[in-house]
DNA sequence: TCAGGCTATGACATCGGTGTCATTACTGAT
DNA sequence: ATCAGTAATGACACCGATGTCATAGCCTGA
């Protein structure tokens, strides 16, 4: 491959004009660059990275560690999480990042946490400006260090020593759901969890019981449980016994909001075998809006978006200012929230609260 | 970051002992590399690519563009084509990348074939040792050209320039299909194909000759139709259309082939309307091993695994023989081949060919 | 006409490693 | 005792850009 050497004395000209060409530094002169440009061409001449970045100590580098590309095996295996979440914050940053002139590393885990410090090594060796650590669900991680010198931003997860991170805003996601669900005039709103000890299920509680307050429903435990599991069978058990349970209640819930898209494709299931119509007799609402189940269920699943490419924008843009050194961003996580889906799952009617609680009033007539 | 120099200043060796050190060179005494190792621990030193680069004009990099991170999107979008093929086959390259000493770095060409000269570009600055290019299917492209000493691999497409590829090997695995088909007893083997003018096409077309010749069966053109479009709609049209014609024959087919797995899920809702049982009164075959679908639909599909994975490794395997000078393939491109995935859609005693035929026979009597 | 200020260009050192070759200090054989 | 041979280490140049500073040529205004 040519060097700037090479061009130089093609060109007539000293290596350092060449530089000024190839940088569009604009003390050149019409002709010699014109002259210098030509030899370019000719030569077929591109710079090397390496040589450059002995002297700028710029890689223009960006590291993203996932096991976003592994994962994609995930949703054909046996009880993986549905969706490829990690994928898409992927796919947001790829594009903030095309709108730099940065250039992404990829490295893939491979879903070996273990291999962490040996990609992590190799991003160093690389120099990379920026490192950029992206979980497939709302996690807590413990990294090896790295060098201060070298930002590093979690995306979809956070540890506990302040490393900056983006995450989703599981309070306001719940929240705002729950909110709207109110307005709609659903007050029973039941809320079928995912796993307690995953991070999601604390904050989205939260979000579920401050919309809650907000419009003076007060809240019944009766209403909330916990229905994930690792097996298949075994959380649709869970689910038809919770559904069973809260439907037997003297003033069963308007609605059900699940942990997650799948999970509301389970209810939808249940309610059907038991004959149960979704919306009119029960509504459903999910979490994630994966659209593969929410757009493809019958009636289209209202859910909660889980901004995944956003998150990826801006853990990619929080990134480039702790780069710049402009980051103003305070110690705690930025939030990212996403909108929610409005379907035809949940009706703006709800019967129960009002009709059914008549009819059995007139029972007693 | 610190500098051979300091860890040779630290450890009071020269630099180029510190080199050895890290390169493992064994002609280092015991004392003097744990001397070196220390100060190299102590200072967090990690080498320079870049300078390393310099002078062994090894980068150590590989270069993957693909729309495959970017190509996520598609699945939801209306009419995309189902299935991450060119995810799979990244998953692949990764694998086979991390068994090497080299990194892969990653361009998403963001769906915009234009932008594939300047991500070409960034890997010729960055010297990388070879480049693999991931279509998303079935594919003849024409890339910009790249110097003789970059070697590239064409994964899942073809040049007309002779570029090394390597592709799926349809005529095979369509043959093989068949020619399982006829061993359970089909003689009457419908082919629904995708659209004439994609690549697989035809290669399809023409194992499902060879494997109908091979068995000494005559080939009727009633029984292959081209029934995929765009529109999901008019496919379905195309399809009901197609089946009721074949259906209607004389000799009705006992076994459908399609042309992909969401085409035989279409085709299941079509026989479904129409009363007929699968795989009873009607088997039904696709291609790809969707999984998703495959193992979803009831009962589970028999398919053509569409071996990506083992695509992308192939590709690497093929670019490393490049880049070591070994590569004893020959021009044309290496052809993979997928397993047939023999499940319940398809019996192994058709009934229509032998029984139905009596019943006709019995109708004259 | 000449100082002062530009503009265009080049000389040279430098970034952080490594290849090459030289040097030193042993070891063991003669 | 001498010397060849080997092991351990270092000196030095070099890879290909670019930052810094110098310089030559030219324009402008007093």
């Amino acid at each position: 491959m040519a060097t700037i050497y090479d061009v130089a004395k093609l060109a007539g000209v000293s290596p350092k004009t060449v530089s000024r060409v190839v940088n569009a530094d604009p003390a050149v002169g019409d002709a010699t660059r014109a002259l210098v440009q030509t030899a370019i061409e000719q030569l077929r001449f591109v710079p090397s990275n390496a040589a450059r970045m002995m002297r700028s100590n710029k890689s223009g580098l960006v590291g993203l560690i996932t096991g976003a590309i592994t994962g994609v095996n995930a949703p054909n295996q046996p009880n993986a999480p549905i969706g490829l979440p990690d994928l898409f914050i992927v796919q947001g940053i790829q594009q903030a990042i095309a709108q730099t002139d940065m250039t992404l590393m990829i490295a893939d885990t491979g879903g070996r946490a273990d291999r962490i410090p040996h990609l992590i090594q190799t991003f160093l060796r690389h120099r990379v400006e920026g490192l950029i650590y992206v979980a497939d669900h709302h996690l807590r991680v413990t990294l090896p260090q790295v060098p201060k010198s070298t930002p590093m931003v979690l995306a979809n997860c956070f540890d506990l020593i302040g490393t900056p991170s983006v995450l989703p805003d599981d309070v306001r996601g719940q929240g705002d759901l729950v909110t709207r669900l109110i307005a709609a005039g659903h007050r029973r709103i039941a809320y079928l969890t995912l796993r307690p000890d995953v991070q999601a299920t604390p904050l989205r509680t939260q979000g579920y019981r401050a919309a809650l307050a907000q419009a003076g429903i007060a809240f019944d435990p009766a209403l909330v449980e916990a229905c994930e599991m690792d097996n298949a069978e075994a959380e649709s058990q869970l689910l038809w016994d919770a559904i069973d349970r809260m439907m037997r209640l003297p003033m069963p819930p308007t609605v059900l909001c699940c942990g997650n898209d799948k999970m509301a494709l389970r209810v939808y299931g249940i309610l059907r075998s038991r004959g149960v119509k979704v919306p009119d007799e029960m509504s459903v609402a999910g979490y994630d809006n994966y659209r593969v189940i929410a757009e493809a269920l019958y009636p289209p699943l209202t859910t909660v978006d889980l901004p995944y490419a956003a998150m990826g924008v801006r853990a990619t843009q929080r990134l480039m200012a702790l780069i710049a050194g402009t980051d103003q961003t305070e110690r705690p996580p930025t939030l990212v929230a996403g909108p929610v889906y409005w379907r035809n799952s949940v009706t703006e009617k709800p019967a129960s609260a009002t009709t059914k609680l008549k009819i059995v009033r007139e029972d007693y007539l």
